[in-house]
RNA sequence: UGGGGCGUCGCCAAGCGGUAAGGCAACGGACUCUGACUCCGUCAUUCGGGUGUUCAAAUCACUUCGCCCCAGCCA
């Protein structure tokens, strides 16, 4: 007998890692040299979210854990639903992620091995040729407190179920006219036991099969066979799955894989509040030209959310903080925007905009002068850059207040106010038009407070305001969103209702003209989303997050 | 109503019989040429409720209440 190898365990950090030990420590993958195996296995047939993020953590955070392996393999049974299109989208959002997998799988590789298990099913009399229609299989399935009732077609013999089946496969019979059902146990509790569907016929060409097939396997028998076909240890997935962990167990056993067999372990799915994470309804968003695509900017796709400037670390810090457990859970949207800011205040360069610009004229400044910038004041290596000053200035309509709230502590008529890296400037006048309203500040500077000088300066101001050069500043474009405001393409209430969720998350906010410093001549774009707002802070922009969605949108 | 799960601070979440980590949010205060950041401080005598076992229980047992999932030829 071999002694038992002495490994070392990681420490444990949620409770599937606590289960990998436990097994581990009981010897139960030496016969594979206790190499854990996981998988990630989305069907494609929309783009990832990031509720999606989590189980790709769980098991991307499995394999480095116990330096395992892990492959993607797209669970591609339903050909009437899936397409190289999604394929592409899933492969480049684990590279934005940079998580790395070993290999690459698709489940419709496994087509002539799954049709082979399943005549040895029949073989072995767990499985038969069943002629019920749909309706009449749901009618007969029974309910959650009664029995179903056994198929007329049960106990049909070996031979003409096989006979039967080869048949399905040769595309005799058309769609919906025979199954092939598992023959477990009609009175289970367990309705997913109650002899449930495992191949169906369809006569629809697979996106990578082409015409080779028209009868499909159903998730539940293709699923399990296609984790222990690849020797995958763990089979984690989320909770509403438990009740098909039976089934999965069975499919297995029946096929008769050798062990260390694969065990199905569920975790509960992400939710975020006002957050949609449900592919069917994304994809009709899409499809009804609700939004441009699945990669537009209020999309919780991880497309859309790479379109909206959020950093991949930032996500992925997010859900790692958020844990895994089995109880129900809806995170909060302000958890995600903290991790949006935190990484983004670390890493992101500062640049200066305005939305709602107000024109301020310096009265007595002449001529024009460069001032200095750092590019990330948390990280002076990273340079500076230089923005031309030329005493006539836009600053946001926020910062000016005719009436000044209680702890103003920006532009009033009479008061004084840094402008950043400039100048401390005296407002004069408010020039007003007509009706009222605000359209000019007439400002006296002090040269004496130059930013950086060591002049001795008299006036003190108590804010500090951003700011962009009248002459050198550049109105800013909405490379995103120019379309969408063009048309006022703004989903609605109504529309959510109908959809029965709620919206404000992925559609809060308009995207809104603005000014901005430039750059190399290059504008730069500003996005009124989400994290724009959840950035601005008693009506001041926060600036980092700005430039870093500039960025994002600079491909 | 059958079966399967889950209930620890406003939102997540550690805890695994020895006397309630942490993050987000919130609230005070310091600092600040981003009202940001940073920093300091506050924030569960209590773990859905009840009853037992025990010297000792969020952790064990019993019971009760609440929520979620399952009756696709979707995954």
């Amino acid at each position: 007998m071999a002694e038992k190898e002495n490994i070392q365990l990681p420490e444990a950090s949620n409770f599937i890692e606590q289960i990998i030990n436990e097994e581990l420590a009981a010897g139960k993958f030496q016969s594979v040299g206790n190499k854990i195996h996981v998988r990630f296995p989305p069907e494609p047939n929309g783009y990832l979210h990031i509720g999606h993020v989590k189980a790709l953590l769980i098991n991307f955070g499995v394999k480095e854990k116990y330096h395992g392996e892990i492959n993607l393999r797209m669970d591609d049974t339903n050909p009437a639903k899936e397409s190289y299109e999604y394929v592409d989208a899933i492969v480049k959002s684990l590279e934005w992620l940079g998580l790395k997998y070993d290999r690459l799988v698709f489940a419709s590789d496994y087509y002539d091995k799954l049709y082979e298990i399943a005549e040895k099913y029949i073989m072995d009399g767990n499985a038969y040729v069943c002629d019920l229609s749909a309706e009449e299989i749901t009618a007969t399935r029974g309910t959650l407190t009664e029995p179903g009732t056994p198929s007329p077609y049960r106990e049909r013999s070996v031979e003409e179920n096989l006979k039967l089946f080869r048949e399905m496969k040769a595309g005799v019979y058309p769609d919906g006219a025979k199954v092939l059902r598992a023959k477990i146990d009609m009175s289970s509790p367990n309705i997913n036991m109650r002899d449930p569907v495992i191949y169906r016929i369809a006569h629809v060409p697979h996106y990578r099969q082409g015409d080779k097939w028209c009868i499909y396997p159903m998730y539940d028998f293709a699923h399990p066979i296609s984790d222990a076909i690849e020797g995958i240890t763990h089979s984690l997935c989320s909770l509403e799955f438990e009740n098909h962990r039976p089934l999965y167990d069975w499919v297995i056993e029946k096929a008769g894989f050798p062990a260390p067999v694969p065990r199905q372990i569920e975790f509960a799915r992400l939710n975020i509040t006002n957050t949609l994470m449900s592919k069917r309804y994304l994809k009709k968003l899409v499809d009804e030209g609700v939004v441009r695509g699945w990669d537009d900017p209020r999309m919780p796709t991880l497309a859309g959310l790479k379109n909206r400037g959020v950093p991949p670390e930032a996500l992925k810090k997010f859900v790692t903080d958020v844990g895994v457990a089995k109880a129900y859970a809806v995170v909060n949207a302000a958890q995600l925007d903290s991790c949006v800011r935190d990484y983004l205040n670390e890493n992101a360069g500062r640049a200066m905009a305005v939305v709602d610009p107000l024109k301020l004229t310096i009265t007595n400044y002449q001529g024009e002068e460069e001032l200095s910038f750092e590019i990330n004041p948390l990280k002076p290596e990273s340079g500076t850059r230089n923005i031309k000053f030329t005493g006539t200035v836009y600053i946001g309509r926020d910062d000016f207040a005719l009436v000044p709230p209680p702890k103003y502590k920006r532009l009033t008529v009479g008061g004084t106010v840094r402008l950043k890296g400039a100048y401390i400037v005296r407002c004069d006048e408010a020039v007003q038009d007509e009706n009222g309203n605000v359209t000019e500040l007439k400002c006296t500077y002090f040269p004496e407070s130059r930013s950086g000088s060591d002049l001795p300066c008299a006036v003190k101001a108590k804010g500090v305001i951003q700011w962009v050069d009248a002459k050198y500043g550049v109105d800013a474009e909405f490379r995103q969103y120019e379309q969408l405001l063009k048309d006022e393409q703004y989903p609605d209430q109504d529309y959510a209702e109908r959809l029965n969720y709620d919206s404000e998350h992925i559609f809060e906010g308009k995207a809104e003209p603005c000014l901005a410093e430039a750059e190399e001549d290059k504008p730069f774009q500003l996005l009124r989303t989400g994290y724009y707002k959840k950035c601005t802070q008693g009506g001041r922009l926060i600036l980092s997050e700005i430039v870093s969605l500039k960025d994002s949108f600079n491909k």
